[in-house]
DNA sequence: TTGTATGCGTTATCAT
DNA sequence: ATGATAACGCATACAA
């Protein structure tokens, strides 16, 4: 592995105009610049990044840490989150505390030497363990709302007050709310905005617990869900919808004719059947502003306790409709989604319909 | 912040005394140990990642590159990946390469400084390339066989070989085959394992190109796809299959009523609708093995061009049946795929009856 | 068992 | 515009 020297040797010039031609170019010569960038690149010289960050004390790293990789939602956040920060020079860190503050410590502690700073996204620690690690590294938090931090919200609670009023509008009575985690922020918000509009509109409002945001959790809720006698729910998120839509097709049970559904995230609404009606939350974009948000403080730009805020719209698909008992005084859009565009969707006052609300059923193995 | 030489004086030890403390204890005496630990506590010395890995060469960092951090295979992976290396006291990068070998080799240049050993996930490096980093630093390929290299194989032939003959013994007489990458040695491996398959059986066989494997691919090659004029279709994987799904929901047709098709990863099959018949791969255990390997090599232990083999199963599941027109020589058992139970699922001869077929579709709309 | 001296690959501070 | 040289914080061969 050719160091430092070697260009230089091979160069005719210092070590120093070599370090120079990488860091600071315009200090140099235009022609020798592109001399040592010349001969670096014939031998394969890369900058040594841990030499440089003992050199300067700047790591070039950063950390992005989440409760689970496999979720989608997070998948599509690491990846704006990777990206920008490659971008931007700096090499990302992966962390999966699987959901477990215990966990999400530890890696907190051993990336914290070879880090400038940390994305937790949707930390499950406790708000003063994550003043303590703020104190020891820059920090950025993802949907977590701690006063005094930096952190990027992606507020859902019109999107959940919008869904409810959907639901509402389709004739329905009684809703159920299938929680995410007790000491995620996210939950708090959704399930508060539920609940309040639920109150606002007269409807009956119940909550289910779930063990954690997972196919599985989702799947396992349904006998709850189903003792709940509503006739719609709302899901934590995406991932816990689909889950319950399993779970009543191994009861039997239909989707949106037994039990409206809404999810949340918006990522693999359009991709499953029936389409989910779903909240679109922009998880891409929110990885990548929290990483600018971090590198912000970095660089001494941003002040200590910035904000941001991503606004949220509900896309109305194929798992809503109106209830199979009470009466239906659902607008008739509502039962003829076919007719959309199917990847097409117009938006108006936060609220969108999605497409591909149509796939034909027959053939299917144990369908008539 | 303290270093070693602060510890040193505070203790009246040499420098050399306080990093055997922490690196060699069983080279001291067990109260100079003790003094040295007390001290650094008391000053709240930690030792320095950085310098550490500089002086040593060794960085207890592994990168881990994939080509699409949002397809759930690779995120299985990475998750087992990441766990079984942060066991081992690894940290772990993260580069998503976007499906291009010009990132994934910016990805590797980037981060050698910083890594003891790379596993690479699906590789869309040229072959020279791939020889030429793994000079530089420890490298564990997954589903890539190059010669001489420490791979991980998840053998993908046999699972499509029974694929094949599930769906001559349904009575399908012309099979498509979706590809991935072409670059891809699982795309290779699929192919040929189809394509042999389907001409020892005297099946007709077409293959359909696709950009690259994700949701929208598969949707947008439905068309070439229904002009193939086939019964049956195998996809590279559950992404691509997911997305045919939506392409022939689109335009109003049926799985597997008008066409049946195969997936491959197992990940997301069981959690779609309908429940996708498909070749499981173990894809969590691929990513632990993948970083046992390297931690073996980066050891000693493993001896230079070390080859792993995961094996892959058929799962059938609901979207495979008899074709529309031709005449049904099928067996009963695929008739009625509703009475096996839902989470279970019987090996024989690597082929499985996955669960979950049987989501009555009333009430949805767009369905009369 | 402990101390001394040197090197790891860069960057930064002086010089020139 | 470029070069010489001293840190950066630690590990280790060698000496004691």
């Amino acid at each position: 592995v050719p160091t430092i020297s070697d260009v230089a040797e091979a160069a005719k010039v210092s070590r120093a105009t070599v370090s120079r031609a990488f860091g600071q170019p315009h200090l140099l010569n235009a022609k020798t610049v592109e001399l040592v960038r010349g001969v670096s690149e014939r031998l394969g010289y890369v900058p040594n990044h841990t030499a440089r960050a003992l050199s300067t004390g700047r790591a070039g790293n950063i950390a992005l840490v989440v409760p689970d990789i496999t979720n989608p939602f997070f998948a599509a956040l690491m990846r704006g989150a990777q990206a920008r920060a490659r971008e931007e020079g700096y090499a990302t860190f992966l962390g999966d505390s699987d959901e477990t503050p215990e966990l999400e410590a530890v890696l907190l502690r051993k990336l914290s030497a070879q880090v400038e700073g940390f994305v937790l996204a949707s930390s499950r620690l406790s708000e003063e363990r994550v003043l303590a690690y703020a104190k020891r590294r820059p920090l950025v938090l993802i949907n977590r709302d701690v006063e005094g931090l930096p952190r990027l919200l992606i507020d859902t609670r019109p999107g959940f007050a919008r869904a409810v009023e959907h639901l509402a509008s389709l004739g329905h009575r009684a809703i159920a709310y299938v929680a995410g985690p007790s000491i995620s922020w996210s939950n708090r918000e959704r399930h508060g905005a539920a609940a309040r509009t639920a109150k606002r509109l007269g409807l009956r409002f119940v909550r289910i617990p779930t063990s954690r945001p997972s196919f599985e959790a989702g799947q396992a809720c349904t006998e709850s869900l189903l003792g709940a006698n509503v006739t719609a729910a709302l899901a934590f998120d995406d991932v816990t919808a689909q889950g319950i839509m399993a779970g009543l097709a191994d009861r039997g049970l239909t989707v949106p004719g037994d039990l409206s559904l809404v999810g949340c995230d918006g990522i693999l609404a359009p991709m499953i059947y029936p389409p989910l009606t779903s909240i679109a939350t922009h998880c891409g974009e929110a990885g990548e502003r929290a990483v600018a948000l971090l590198l912000g403080v970095l660089g001494g730009k941003h002040k200590r306790g910035e904000c941001v805020s991503l606004s949220t719209e509900l896309v109305i698909r194929g798992t809503t409709a109106a209830p199979k008992i009470s009466g239906r005084k659902a607008s008739p859009r509502s039962a003829s989604p076919r007719k959309t565009s199917p990847r097409k969707a117009s938006s108006c006052n936060g609220v969108q319909r999605g497409g591909r609300a149509k796939l034909s059923l027959e053939g299917i193995p144990g369908k008539p």
